[in-house]
DNA sequence: ATATATCATGGAAGGGGTTCCAAAACCTTC
DNA sequence: GAAGGTTTTGGAACCCCTTCCATGATATAT
């Protein structure tokens, strides 16, 4: 039996129907075969046709492992998360989905739980090449890791992260918390604390300089007491609060804040729950703006900063494929710079507010809040 | 140039190395080099070190998917969910993704938007054979399918839905329904309402079921009066709690129930907004419990019924993992049943109660329930 | 030392597609 | 009807591994 002959002696196991056999049934040869499955234009209306019938009839679909291997294509992406529970990743990725939908191209999720897992994948990845390119959410991804992507040939995204190597979709936090201070200053508000992050994220000193650009617009000068640096949870929100309100409530160390600015959802309502429990109300004592705009918000009421989470996903593949088709397109040369390489795209989105009832700038919808009490879990 | 011996003359682009590469380096054979590859006992060591430290030196790792078409096998994992939007979802996912890492296996992740697109993947996965089996939540499988699968040896796990050809994880609707119902008599209601999901869910149908066993066993009588069917929706509760509003407050049809249960959190949520806009205290007048478990009734203290999510997920892909071994483990003969195939196997998950304060059995953390308003965003 | 069993090794033959070149078939045109 | 151009078609070579058989090398028994 010659080579290119393959054997259909398998045992019991259906052995799956392939292209000689499809070129057997539909009496032409296997270029032909390729050709109909590829949409190659030089087939005669006939011939394709008994080759679609033929295909039909034994119920034939293109191996895709085959097929990838031959066309050193897999048309999978992979995208590299960090555990997708925040609602933030999740929403990305549903944005990355859809649109990777249309692109026919199926996704491999790398979900990353442990701090070495992120360089194990980003190792693996472009050597094994199950994957077309990647997308990469968060993380943060080391110049040589985005240089052995780029050196096979295989693009990469990143979303909520940055390097200069590859295209970037990324937030302009600094004019999130500009906004949202100004919101707050629209109000009346002159005294206005902040629960930033921990400095050492990136997202968090951007938050703190447009904080402080904010503020410099209304001609407030920056009062470092107000500001506290906690880790982006609830609890931590809470304790922060707590610092502030020893400080400015406890010991009259200056007028108390009349507002507060969180720098993330979760962290506003570590806020809330502490001034509640000080038996200060909010919005009408103490009105707060948080940022990312997570469901909960949406329920509980507050005011906050949306980033357009799904639509950076949906950019991303976007992005993503025109990187892999222009790569198809041209081989040797290209339009490209002096280094061989398209330049490096970067998008950035602009949050927007979303005005809710915690900074009391309207009534709750009927007029009334509605009183389901959010209870301590503690 | 024989066949056999790959050019290596490729343009610019980086050629990936092979285990050809790797041959030539070692001075040994393919054969041995495949066989470092896959542990082959059958190697003296000094020649696995030679042919290791090839790898090593030209950076070598095998591509993906030429072993997958030698082997017939992709180690990944096709994942079918609905939208994945639902908390449910995510955790199952998170279990699977978790036990996936350990088996080293990658997941697909094949998501359903549409309704027809549900039967695309199930036609088009078994044929193009790129993942090795798959686990589908939620979704229902027609037969065909799962025998479409089943003959081209893909395994299948279903989890949170069910086919007598598949193996499948379920929870035990009815014992759930049952526990909250046992809970709120044993605070002392006997007059039990009950916001129920649509009856052609069949989940709805065994949580009526426990609804009524649940009574039953404390001798109530069964008063449909008492029970509304809606939409799993938050808006859809809340109108449910106003049917029965009406029926029992209103018009003092009979006496109004003092605790309801709800057949999701999110009607749940529906169900204590309409109470208290009338002004009726959660949990002082009338006690609520909820079902799911979601992120958010932990904030609102929702007592509340516990799938037990992540540990289907990583049972269902235990379970698929196994399946794949034993497949590969019995080439003719097999201990299975006489149609050729193991039986199927069916896992029962218990859940469980979940004790906060919308039920008024113990009051919330310290003494006060906090007071974060929880606003209508109509 | 010889016969025999055991282990290590090389490499042809797949796995199921795509690509590309050369040959065949079909049109035009003079 | 021959020459020249265009399409259509067949199939070898290749993508990069694994599998398995045959061969050579080594160890064990006689």
């Amino acid at each position: 039996m010659k080579a290119g002959t393959p054997a259909r002696l398998k045992g019991l196991v259906v052995t799956s129907v392939t292209i000689y056999d499809i070129a057997k049934q539909a009496g032409v040869g296997l270029g032909t075969v390729s050709r109909v499955l590829n949409n190659n234009p030089h087939v005669r209306p006939e011939t394709r046709a008994r080759v679609i019938g033929a295909m039909e009839e034994l119920g034939y679909h293109p191996a895709a492992m085959a097929r990838g291997l031959a066309r050193q294509r897999s048309d999978t992406i992979g995208v590299i998360v960090p555990f997708f529970t925040r609602p933030f990743f999740v929403e990305v990725l549903k944005g990355i989905q859809d649109a990777a939908l249309g692109y026919n191209k199926d996704i491999i999720l790398y979900s990353v739980l442990q701090r070495g897992q992120k360089n194990v994948y980003f190792e693996r990845i472009p050597r094994e090449r199950k994957v077309d390119g990647a997308i990469v959410v968060t993380l943060r991804v080391h110049d040589e890791h985005v240089e052995s992507f780029i050196r096979r040939g295989m693009p990469l995204v990143l979303v909520d992260t940055e390097n200069a190597g590859a295209d970037s979709l990324v937030v302009d936090n600094m004019h999130g918390a500009e906004t949202a201070v100004r919101h707050l200053l629209s109000l009346g508000h002159r005294r206005i604390g902040f629960v930033n992050g921990l400095l050492r994220y990136r997202a968090s000193q951007e938050r703190l300089k447009g904080y402080q650009d904010g503020l410099r617009g209304a001609g407030i000068p920056y009062d470092p007491a107000l500001v506290v640096e906690t880790e982006y949870d609830r609890e931590s929100g809470r304790a922060g609060m707590g610092k502030l309100w020893e400080q400015h409530w406890e010991r009259h160390t200056g007028r108390p804040p009349t507002a507060i600015f969180a720098a993330s959802d979760v962290q506003a309502i570590g806020v809330i729950e502490f001034l509640q429990s000080k038996g200060i109300r909010v919005p009408q004592a103490v009105a707060v703006v948080g940022y990312d705009d997570i469901e909960l918000s949406k329920y509980l009421g507050i005011t906050t900063i949306r980033q357009p989470m799904y639509e950076m996903g949906r950019r991303a593949m976007e992005l993503l494929v025109n990187r892999l088709e222009e790569r198809r397109g041209s081989r040797p040369s290209s339009q490209s710079s002096p280094d061989g390489r398209p330049p490096t795209e970067r998008i950035v989105f602009t949050p927007e507010l979303v005005v809710r009832y915690s900074c009391g700038s309207r009534p709750a919808a009927n007029g009334d809040p509605i009183s389901i009490r959010l209870f301590s879990d503690v």
